[in-house]
DNA sequence: ATCGTACTTAACCAAGCCGTTAATTAACGG
DNA sequence: CCGTTAATTAACGGCTTGGTTAAGTACGAT
């Protein structure tokens, strides 16, 4: 589970880091401001943004005694590029072609 | 962890299951077909199979004692429907524009 | 020097994940 | 009925995750 793919998956996967992302899109923000909306303990959300940093969904800097975190989108594109692989299965009329296609093949040999 | 994108994302945090649906993109497959490429037990792909399933990436059905898996691509739209909200950080050009736009805003007060 | 604020690290715990082997279920074929 | 093949379920072990509280670090202000 090394893999860079699977590193963001697993940071996406969990729906506090998921909320946190969506508030980092309206702007930087300090670890005390993200932590505000959620009812849990400030290390928690400590380690969230490790899990969504080392995955590179955030990127930090500091002044001062503030740590402030910043949305960085670029995994987002990379699992977006992974998941358009598939993206010929979402159109129902293509996977109903598809299907037919295949069913004719079976019947060849 | 209840929810059906976190479901989703999960499910995709692993690189055999990713695999896995990359297999039934080129068709339905029976659970022995799809272990061979991996060096682990049947179990244990059975098991990613029921995490696959519960997530709505595949569908299975019976005929005899074999059970096939065929790729169910809405949740990879689902899951990338989520991302898109974050694609206007995508391009740099954007990206930079924003920033600007902020630092402009910031300065007023 | 010390106090307060912002945050991280350490130590711990319960629950979950991913793998194993062994046992079980299910269906077909002689 | 019996044996074989396909797959799942059960029981277990080790590692990870997501949370906790308590202690530590870093910086600014007084």
């Amino acid at each position: 589970m090394t893999d860079r793919l699977s590193l963001i998956f697993a940071a996406l996967a969990d729906p506090t880091r998921r909320a946190i992302l969506a508030r980092l899109a309206e702007g930087e923000a300090t670890v005390t401001e993200l932590a505000e909306p959620f009812d849990i303990s400030l290390p928690a959300i400590s380690r969230h943004l490790k899990v969504l940093e080392s995955a590179g969904l955030i990127s930090r800097s500091r002044s001062a005694q503030w740590r402030s975190s910043r949305l960085e989108a670029g995994p987002l594109r990379e699992a977006t590029a992974w998941m358009e692989r598939y993206s010929r299965f979402w159109d129902d009329n293509f996977t109903r072609l598809d299907a037919h296609l295949k069913r004719l093949q079976e019947e060849k040999p």
